[in-house]
DNA sequence: CTGTTAGCGCCTTCAA
DNA sequence: TTGAAGGCGCTAACAG
């Protein structure tokens, strides 16, 4: 009974096995069929009897293959942030990677941080989900000639594999739905725009959208996410300079969703009967909150499992020309929009 | 420029500083002291120009620390976990430590696989939320005598570091301020009991402290968490059986809470006026749900991060006897359980 | 203070 | 079909 913690090594299955290590390496590789059918039962015995595995480390420095992938989240409390690592997760199960995930919580210094901590672990590849994420960091992505993929937001000026949303039609299908829906005076609320192409577009797509109906005041603000008061001030002006109109607000993500229903809230006004409300991304307690949140929901684990798989398309060697994946949102209609 | 995409390697960097590997191994691992002024100033400008790393790859492998953690964590999606993975990830920060975070989707055979996964990229240590961790994987990990603490769970028959939050008082609190609030009727409501003590902990605090008041009907159920049908007719029987009470439901989990939030919503039923509702774990929207839900919350984040600290204990060599960290919980009061 | 050397565990020629 | 030998990038004696 080996109970030292000592980890069998590719040495000591062959001692046990009575061969080479060169003949394990074999076993372990795939290349079963080289090996006669009595040495290959007795290194089966062998690595079961140790319970021997294999070790990625000598591996990785043998091969320069790591397995390993870099995850950069940006915020891993947020729901959309979970439903990409959720299939990103299992692509690399699926692929035999393994992602290392590294929360960046917002903060640049803490990317930069990362991008280092990735590179001294030789992943292989890296995917970015960049909500929130500054151009420094992102510069310094660029210079490393590791595989990426970006996930929701492009890096301006810097050519790279991209999953996204459909921005432009989502866009226009939310404020279509709230046309039809009646509202008279729309409200895009989003963080600041910044350079962060997302953003931009959805706000873009918002405007253009109305400008086929020029009866309807379109209205747009820029509001951090974590500033109440700039927030309640936007929404009570924009409730009391239309008084007597059919109003909606349009959220262009769903962290700000949730402060907007706070503010709502503080003010003391109902989404469905004193305000439209509709929000990018899907929440799940949206059919809870007062008569429900519509909502245009991105297929955030698909989306997490396309980056992967293209990732590892470029790992594998895969040279075609950037490639931008797009999906489409749907519109899940609930209360908040109701006539 | 260098654009080519191999790595510097420790020797690149030695011949550029015009010295030998040894002294930039020195430098890099903090006997800075050892080195004469000139010699550590060519260091850094090569380390810099050559935009060297180390590889932990082979730092790995000779020295057998990888500054590898792995987590295991039952179920990504759920907040509770993402509160822990926050304060681990911010501890492993701080002790220069890397997560490997794998999700098991509450299958026991992910685990056992996660679990040879992290024991072939030897990580140093684990922390581990079970989901059902049996035979199997117990002795697996017994063997490997690799630090680990459990996170909010123990598993029978196995003594190991546990990070819980108090069951016993944050059911008592739960219970007694239903009781305060006037209700004669409760209903206690899980998942399976199993043999997650955590679980069994609650429960049996609920009904420990409703002896105490003998005029109040305790009941309980145990419901899968994906069948609405069941728990819709739990929660009907439960209504129509005490017709005329007042009564409240006690939900033993967040993941639960939104179900039992729906499920209410299906039948017809307010929480705060037809039916009181407490639910262990804070949700970001509690407050946004109809009168808002009052619920237990635990302080995930806090929890994360002392189960990590654990582990570091134990990998740098504590050999303490086996300890069990508890947390109390915050009741946090809101519409559902008003009078 | 600084350099030389011998592996860590594995894969990969190359030779048998 | 099998095995021996060398080296991936780094650290840790051991010499100078």
């Amino acid at each position: 009974m080996k109970s030292k913690a000592a980890r069998a090594t590719i040495s000591d299955v062959a001692k046990a096995a009575n061969t080479g290590k060169t003949s394990i390496s074999r076993y372990l590789n795939g290349e079963q069929h080289l090996l006669s059918d009595s040495l290959r039962a007795r290194i089966e015995r062998a690595i079961a009897e140790l319970n021997y595995r294999p070790s990625q480390f000598a591996r990785g420095l043998k091969r320069g293959r790591t397995r390993l992938i870099g995850l950069i989240i940006a915020d891993i409390t947020n729901p959309y942030s979970v439903g990409i690592l959720s299939g990103i997760e299992a692509a690399c199960r699926e692929k035999g990677f393994t992602p290392l995930v590294c929360n960046t919580n917002n903060e640049v210094d803490q990317e930069l941080h990362y991008l280092d901590l990735l590179r001294s672990y030789q992943v292989e590849g890296i995917v970015v989900n960049a909500v929130g994420m500054r151009e420094e960091g992102l510069n310094r992505l660029q210079q490393s000639a590791l595989p990426m993929v970006l996930i929701d937001r492009k890096i301006p000026d810097f050519d790279c594999d991209v999953v996204g949303l459909d921005n432009i039609q989502a866009a226009a299908t939310a404020t279509e739905h709230l046309v039809e829906q009646g509202f008279e005076a729309i409200l895009f609320l989003s963080e600041p725009l910044g350079t962060v192409n997302t953003r931009q577009e959805r706000r873009q797509a918002f405007q253009d959208t109305l400008t086929r109906y020029p009866g309807i005041i379109a209205e747009s603000a820029e509001v951090p996410l974590y500033d109440s008061d700039i927030l309640d001030t936007a929404l009570r002006q924009f409730h009391t300079r239309h008084r007597g109109m059919r109003k909606a607000l349009l959220s262009a993500n769903g962290a700000l969703t949730l402060q907007v229903a706070r503010s709502l809230r503080r003010l003391g006004l109902n989404w469905g009967s004193d305000i439209g409300l509709l929000g990018f991304d899907e929440l799940e307690w949206a059919e809870l909150a007062g008569v429900g949140i519509t909502t245009l929901k991105q297929p955030t684990w698909q989306m997490g499992y396309a980056a992967l798989e293209q990732v590892v398309r470029r790992i594998e060697g895969h040279a075609d020309s950037v490639r931008e994946q797009v999906f489409s949102g749907e519109l899940i209609i609930r209360g908040s929009t109701a006539r």
